[in-house]
DNA sequence: ATTAAATATGAGCATATACGCATATAGTTG
DNA sequence: CAACTATATGCGTATATGCTCATATTTAAT
């Protein structure tokens, strides 16, 4: 089993990191980088919800919502559905969860770090 | 001691989110979404670099480089030390290598799920 | 003080992409 | 088939950002 994607050090294993393979961690990044699939995906983790139920939740538009489902699905993080008339999107990839995690762990250490130095 | 960043949900905590929260994932995934800047990144998971050390390593230029280290640093992801003419870059959050472990962890299950769907 | 080296920065260009508007497509119901 | 609903998409525009080239800034050395 040989392993494509390689990433950035300090595993197990030692990654080793082709240009493709950067190339596709930074379109994951990319794809996470945008409040409003954020919102989207935080919407989608109490479970699977129909496009409408996002607009609304989300308050974007639905040509919008639409492209930026489409964009999380096409980066395999949601997954679709279609029954009837309606298409359900729910998270596909579970490791979105921990990653959310860890940039709000980090983020609010970072910001209550910044308060210490002005605290005293 | 409040949370001023609140993030996707799924936690021990139920995280809310604001509208500035989510500006600030967002940024921080951003950041990460540039292959020269992962590039640096990886350079830099084995210890402390100088710029010039980092432009070599690259293959970029000296400008963009310092660039991308900046965008790094402002996000309070890399530290700055200056040494004589020297200026020392290295991570100062920890919390870069999970994030890139997972990531990279998630792309390798997919590719690997994708090769088995043609491999019969 | 001059010169040189390491790093940072300003300006301009090219590209990517988010958004809104209008419209197309697919599926349902009468 | 016609009308309707839910979702997707083509197109134009605005904005953000990466890259290059040239130059500024900082520090060291002679």
């Amino acid at each position: 089993m040989s392993s494509p994607c390689s990433l950035l050090g300090m595993s197990k294993k030692p990654r080793v990191l082709t240009d493709e393979a950067l190339a596709l961690i930074a379109r994951r990044f990319a794809v996470l980088s945008e409040p409003m699939r954020l919102r989207l995906l935080h919407s989608l983790f109490a479970g699977e919800r129909h496009v409408n139920a996002l607009v609304e939740a989300s308050g974007g538009t639905q040509a919008n919502v639409s492209r930026h489902l489409q964009t999380l699905a096409d980066a395999g993080i949601l997954a679709r559905r279609k029954e009837g008339l309606q298409v359900f999107y729910a998270i596909a990839d579970p490791s979105i969860f921990e990653l959310c995690e860890l940039v709000c762990g980090s983020l609010e250490k970072q910001h209550t770090q910044r308060a210490e130095v002005f605290a005293r």
